[in-house]
DNA sequence: ATCCATGCAAAGGCTTTGCATTCAA
DNA sequence: TTGAATGCAAAGCCTTTGCATGGAT
C-alpha cells in the first residue's frame, strides 16, 4: 500500500512530529499496520493483527488512544457501518472509497464511485453546514450470501 | 406526521399482524411515537419520550426488542451516525432522507437530495452486491457551531 | 531529568439475554 | 388456557478513564 515517494505511514509520522507528539513503538507499529490495509479495521482486529504480526502486543487502550490522536489530525477516518463497533482506516487522497456491508455474514467491502462523489461534493455546497467528511454505507447481501 | 389515508403507524401495525405478532401496549406506544418523529431517535430518547408522553413506561429491553422486530420487517431503519449509539426512524417512502451530524454539539440534522439519490440508485445497479438500504452521513459543524 | 507514551485494570455506556409476570387470543 | 409481549435485573461488549510504569527527548 506504500506507494509513490512518501508513504502514508511516513506522512503520518511526520504530521505527528509536527503536532508535537513523541515517537512510540506502539504507535509506529499501528501506523505501519494501517498503511498496509486496503480497508477499515476495528480496534480489536487491529490489536489482534499487531499481536500476530511481530509479537508486538499493544494494549487495547493504546489502540483507541492512538486512533483518537490520528483521527484528530485527520490522518485516520472512522467508519461506522453498524454492528456496534467502529472501524478505522488511513485517510488517503487517492483511493477514497465507501463501504458495502453484508448484513448476513458481516463482511465489509470497499467501493468507489465518481458520480456519487460528485453528487456529494455538489450538495455539500448547498447546505448551511460545514461538511468536513462524508460517509456512505450500503447494506445488503454480498455475492456469496445472496446465492 | 400521519398523512394521506393510512399513516405509517397503521401500516406498521398491519404488517405486524400479518407477520403473526400479537398486539402489545408497549409496541403500540412506540409505533405511535415513531410516527410523530421527523428524524431518528436513539433507544434512550425513545424510552424517555414514552415515559414523558403518557406515563407509559416502557422497559429499555422492550424498546430494543420492538425496534429489532420493526427493523426485521423493514418498518424501521437503523441509522448509525457514530457517537456510539444507534438511532431509529420510521421507514417512509416519501421523505426519504439522510443525516448531517455536528461533531461539536452532536446534533443530528436531516436533509434530502435528489441528485444524491440518483447517484446511489445508479451505482447500486453496477455492483455485485444486492443493496437493500443505503445510508449517507455528513460530518462537520452545524450553523451554530461553525460561527 | 522531564514528561509523554504505553500497559493494565477498573469503570462507563449502550445493548442483549434470561427469567418471571402480564396480557392478548 | 396457551404462548407471546413486557418488565426487571444481570450479563456482555466495545470504549474510555485513572493511575503507575517505561521510554523518548
Amino acid at each position: 500500500m506504500a506507494s509513490h515517494g512518501r508513504s502514508w505511514a511516513e506522512h503520518a509520522t511526520e504530521q505527528l512530529t509536527e503536532a508535537g507528539y513523541r515517537r512510540g513503538g506502539a504507535r509506529a507499529a499501528l501506523i505501519d499496520l494501517l498503511d498496509e490495509q486496503h480497508c477499515a479495521l476495528s480496534a480489536i482486529e487491529i490489536q489482534d493483527a499487531l499481536r500476530g504480526r511481530d509479537g508486538r502486543a499493544v494494549a487495547r487502550a493504546s489502540v483507541y488512544r492512538i486512533l483518537e490522536e490520528l483521527e484528530a489530525l485527520r490522518l485516520v477516518s472512522r467508519v461506522e457501518v453498524g454492528q456496534g463497533l467502529a472501524r478505522f482506516e488511513a485517510t488517503r487522497h487517492d483511493g477514497h472509497h465507501h463501504h458495502m456491508v453484508c448484513d448476513h455474514c458481516g463482511e465489509v467491502i470497499p467501493f468507489e464511485d465518481a458520480g456519487l462523489e460528485r453528487s456529494i461534493r455538489q450538495l455539500t455546497r448547498n447546505v448551511s453546514f460545514e461538511v468536513a467528511e462524508h460517509e456512505v454505507v450500503l447494506h445488503g447481501a454480498c455475492a456469496d450470501c445472496r446465492s
